[in-house]
DNA sequence: CGCCGCTTGGAATAAATATTCCAAAAGTTG
DNA sequence: CAACTTTTGGAATATTTATTCCAAGCGGCG
């Protein structure tokens, strides 16, 4: 019964909640242009920036025309950029959650909630890489790069908790066109043999460490071959073993370890390894 | 010592956070003529409201004239209110909007050094971690945690850089003795086949989203089987398929994502799972 | 009670921002 | 490969919004 005769050019139903706009977000997405697209995407993943940006701030974010972004807002059902964004602001009641107290609702949750292990997982995480910017070792850090950059081929080898941060490595090698190998244990062959004079190992293993990393990096070392170590403590086997050992220290809850300092160190040493080579 | 010829007119120096602008305003509003005075004090009462107003909207609300709401910006030591606002609207968006331009002019500066490259990877991860916090959302994670733990079998799939996130799952999936299987593509073997009436399916894809995982995906919903989706957006195509979408703001670098946010929240929808299936 | 400095409101102007429109490019189809 | 449709970018325009400025108002003080 809208009867405005004003507005009777949008008979158009316009998303009238954030969830209806997301809703119909997914639905138009697909098949949209180029352009479009991604401008959805870009909305889609920047949702609570509309309330504080102008046309040209999203336009520039999602990298088109601002008369691109504007044509989106009409699809979407809006008359124009600003109704949109009359939707967002109106909606910006929550003032800011900081983190901190949005963790302590997450916490607030009863004991074994999923939310409350999030948040214990993500201050595990977070912890853990404060720690870690506090503890690294630059000269370490710096002839581990070296020493890998030198590499003909790069060995990885990590098992078990490890082998996520292995198998980051690999696809990060990859796109950055750093030869390299995944020793990853499938069916039980080791490709000892596939290391080669010239080559390097990248080993990393964490209590309780892992047989199989242990015995490729001895193999590597005993033919004399650079090893670098990725692990929890100087005391680790692979200290023994390896020319360069970086240590992170990773802060468990439960039996987990969030792995976010690992990963950060591992992706820092494989992309400086990587500008290193060209 | 501002010797800005430009900026000159302004010696004076404007609240750089937030929290200096509720002291500056703590201390000048007492002595201030009437009509300023309200205007600070509806300020105060609104602070969260700054970001997303117009002085107009501002001034109706505090009551009086555009113009008198204009002085008191000056007042604060801004130029104007756009100034002031800019400040608001910084603050709210969770350090996110500068962020990637340093991380581009880290990229062309060149100055990889290893610990530099480290320093941005840990804030980049320290960031997604924050933004999870912040943007979670509790139901649909308690609605995914309910449907694996249901399930007979949980297929895990991601592949590329999903793929440390999948075998992480599995991972812990194992230690938990929760029974989980991981489709790793090895051989190009998509054991598509295995997904038995019951089971249920954990996928997780990022733009730009692996072929092999959507495809398992849309096979496992169209014979009626719970697809759970871990994201980056609700755009994905993964959304469509999915009886419960996670998403995940997850910071990058480049091409490479810190993962840190992906891997909490992961761990904390496998231990939750684990702990729901005793 | 009339002068003077501080305060105020609103109209005028400047700046920023949204929006439209059209010609060119890119695809599509017969 | 030509005719046609869809998509795109950018310049032109319209609209909103911020900002300045000045004349009028107010209150204290001699």
């Amino acid at each position: 019964m809208t009867d405005d005769s004003e507005t009777l050019q949008t008979p158009t139903n316009a998303p009238a909640t954030v969830e209806e706009f997301r809703e119909r977000l997914a639905a138009i997405t697909e098949d949209l242009p180029k352009r479009l697209r991604k401008c959805a995407d870009h909305i889609a993943a920047n949702t609570d920036r509309i309330a504080v940006s102008t046309v040209a701030e999203l336009a520039a974010g999602a990298d088109v025309p601002p008369s691109a972004l504007m044509r989106f807002c009409q699809i979407m059902g809006f008359s124009g950029f600003s109704e949109m964004q009359k939707l967002f602001r109106e909606a910006y009641a929550p003032g800011w959650p900081d983190y901190s107290t949005r963790l302590k609702n997450l916490k607030a949750n009863r004991t074994g909630s999923p939310a409350a292990l999030l948040a214990e997982f993500v201050e595990a995480g977070r912890l853990s890489l404060e720690a870690l910017a506090k503890s690294v070792d630059e000269q370490v850090l710096d002839r581990a790069v070296a020493t890998l950059s030198r590499a003909d081929t790069i060995h990885v080898v990590g098992l078990r908790r490890a082998f996520p941060v292995a198998s980051y490595l690999a696809y990060v090698f990859e796109k950055m066109a750093v030869p390299a190998m995944l020793h990853d244990g499938v069916g039980k062959l080791d490709h000892r043999f596939a290391l080669r004079p010239g080559d390097a190992v990248l080993a990393i293993t964490f209590a309780p460490y892992s047989e199989e990393t242990l015995t490729l990096a001895a193999d590597a070392h005993a033919r004399g071959l650079p090893v670098i170590g990725l692990t929890d403590t100087l005391t680790s086997p692979l200290a023994r073993l390896a020319d360069a050992v970086v240590t992170v220290p990773e802060v468990d809850f439960g039996a987990f370890r969030s792995l976010s300092a690992t990963i950060a160190l591992a992706i820092s040493l494989a992309v400086a390894v990587g500008s290193a080579r060209e």
